[in-house]
RNA sequence: GCCCUCGUAGCUCAGCGGAUAGAGCACCGGCCUCCGGAGCCGGUGGCGCAGGUUCGAGUCCUGCCGAGGGCGCCA
């Protein structure tokens, strides 16, 4: 990799200055190319803990630089404070095309940062007493795009969908249920959305509202994930947890571990003791236990599988419960750094104008599934995964449905057709690729074929940062820029036509690294790449 | 009152502590005798406010203003 080597002269360059390098040398790509394809701020960086001016530092990193230039390396120069920037020969970027190639879609950009580490990640874990609203959407894109990441940077991946299937919301379910079959109003706190009239229809009668309920709701709630293409390793019931004892074990546990304790008839966990703001309650005085603690016992479980780490993806409602349940599985005593709980802002959605309140109690429903009914799978991930989970998402839902030609999707499609179509042409034009070794790539020097190399070359460290920033959006901004620079080269560079036979050639294998990069960044946010459109 | 997230162009959002802050939509103006115009090129227009840290702050820290969410023996 060019960004080691550069890193490298630099360093043996520091230390002919007399200066001890730093662990990590700093290398970025200028947003300006008239600053060069790399640059390095050591000089900045290090200079004045040695006591030396930055600029004249850089200077003598750059002379030294220039008297024996690293591979690919045209000049290096100083710039405003003491940057120093690497002008690199175009060479650099035909050994990325040539990487690209050789590692093809399922190696490119596949990184080794898990070193195999068993993660768990549960996501949606919607209650299963109605059908997932649109706004789960984003849940359902964001851990299933997540999943996909840590999977092709090292890790083994297990998607979890966890189901709250026993407590006070069930009970209103199945009542609900039954009520409406009987022709009745739901009871007081109960649902009154449309589609428990619908099931109550479904519902054979003589049927136990409560087992066949259960089972209603995570049908539907797997049949609208599977929908957006997310599909769950294990769904796990809340119930079969309480049947199997484990949330005895798990008070028994903490009592052995004198985290547990009584008073005022019920039992508490020492939360404090992990800096809460006050201990929480474990079971109640009437004897049933809170949220709280099978929520432990479920981790506890998952950790009792072998999981190394946990991953819990929740909305930010559920904010206030973060330190409660990182206090449990500590108490447990288990490391810190073993739960990871990733809060996401809720989605707002926008109908004719009004935002439209999203719950199952009310009523006033918009379901995912109606969602991808009307704009399809791909429109509904793209449009989830577009921005940080950090900022509260606005879904015009007007907009999407009308406009939705104008989503990037098909911007981003619309680049993989045409490579496609390249493809096509040449086929028809009897045109065959020669083997990557017998192509001259020095014909590839034109900006928009060196931009779109360059962005290719990028992908490993976007991936490494979505990983590590928890950020599928990062890839979604890559893809489509990737996408825009593709759209530049084909406009302004015919690979078939009127162009020498060399020149094709080596656009063709252009053609099939950008290909390649397209379909891995697709992949990862799990959205469709179709030939043609 | 305390805690979390956010505040960037008219709108929706990107932006690993780096150099002259970017896209899409909207608006204005260009580009098809040639691989798909769902495209390309150009223009208008912006970091909530005030301090601080730093060689350098949209990014880090503090305060203020504004928006959303959270602070139960609810789930």
């Amino acid at each position: 990799m060019i960004r080691d080597s550069l890193a490298a002269a630099l360093r043996a360059a520091l230390i002919e200055a007399g200066i001890e390098p730093p662990a990590e040398i700093h290398l970025e790509r200028p947003a300006r190319r008239v600053h060069g394809d790399w640059s390095s701020n050591v000089a900045m960086a290090t200079a004045k803990n040695n006591g030396r001016n930055p600029r004249d530092l850089a200077g003598e990193l750059v002379a030294t630089l220039n008297a024996s230039p690293p591979p690919h390396v045209a000049r290096v120069e100083i710039a405003g404070p003491g940057f120093v920037n690497f002008h690199l020969h175009g060479t650099w970027l035909y050994d990325v095309l040539g990487e690209i190639i050789d590692a093809g879609e399922d190696n490119y950009a596949r990184l080794d940062i898990g070193h195999g580490q068993r993660v768990n990640v549960e996501f949606v874990s919607a209650n299963p007493t109605g059908p997932l609203h649109a706004g789960g959407g984003r849940w359902a894109a964001f851990g299933d795009a997540l999943c996909r990441i840590l999977d092709r940077t090292g890790h083994v991946v297990h998607r979890e969908y966890y189901l709250n299937d026993r407590g006070v919301q069930m009970t209103l379910f199945a009542a609900s249920l039954a009520a409406r079959q009987a022709g009745l109003d739901v009871p007081e706190g109960g649902y009154v959305g449309e589609y428990i009239k619908e099931w109550a229809a479904e519902m054979p009668p003589g049927a136990d509202p409560a087992a066949w309920g259960y089972e209603r709701a995570k049908t539907d709630l797997r049949e609208s994930l599977a929908a957006v293409g997310v599909e769950f390793d294990t769904w796990f019931s809340e119930q079969s947890l309480a049947e199997g004892g484990a949330i005895d074990e798990t008070l028994a546990d903490l009592r052995a571990k004198k985290m547990a304790y009584d008073q005022d008839g019920a039992v508490w966990l020492r939360t404090t003791d992990f800096g809460d703001d006050k201990d929480r309650v474990l079971v109640k005085s009437d004897g049933e236990p809170t949220y709280l603690l099978p929520d432990i016992a479920y981790h506890r479980n998952k950790f009792a599988r072998g999981f190394d780490l946990l991953i819990d993806i929740w909305g930010a409602d559920h904010h206030g419960y973060v330190a409660r349940l990182q206090a449990g599985v500590l108490a447990l005593g288990h490391q810190p750094e073993e739960l990871e709980i990733i809060l996401g802002q809720l989605v707002v959605l926008v109908k004719d104008g009004q935002e439209v309140r999203l719950s199952k109690r009310a009523g006033e429903l918009v379901l995912l599934e109606d969602l991808v009914d009307a704009v399809g799978a791909d429109v509904a991930r793209l449009t989830f995964l577009l921005q940080s989970l950090d900022t509260r998402q606005t879904i015009d839902l007007d907009l999407i449905t009308t406009q939705s030609n104008e989503n990037p999707v098909f911007y981003v499609q619309y680049a993989n057709a045409r490579i496609h179509s390249i493809a096509r042409k040449a086929a028809a034009a009897g045109i065959t690729r020669a083997p990557l070794a017998e192509v001259d790539l020095s014909q590839l020097v034109h900006d928009r074929e060196f931009e779109l190399l360059r962005k290719l070359s990028e992908l490993p460290e976007v991936v490494a940062m979505a990983c590590h920033d928890r950020a599928p959006h990062k890839v979604t901004t890559w893809v489509r820029e990737l996408a825009e620079r593709f759209h530049g080269f084909y406009h302004d560079c015919y690979v078939i036509g009127d162009v020498p036979p060399e020149l094709t050639q080596a656009r063709l294998w252009l053609v099939e690294s950008a290909q390649i990069g397209l379909g891995i960044g697709l992949d990862l946010l799990g959205v469709s790449a179709p030939e043609a459109m």
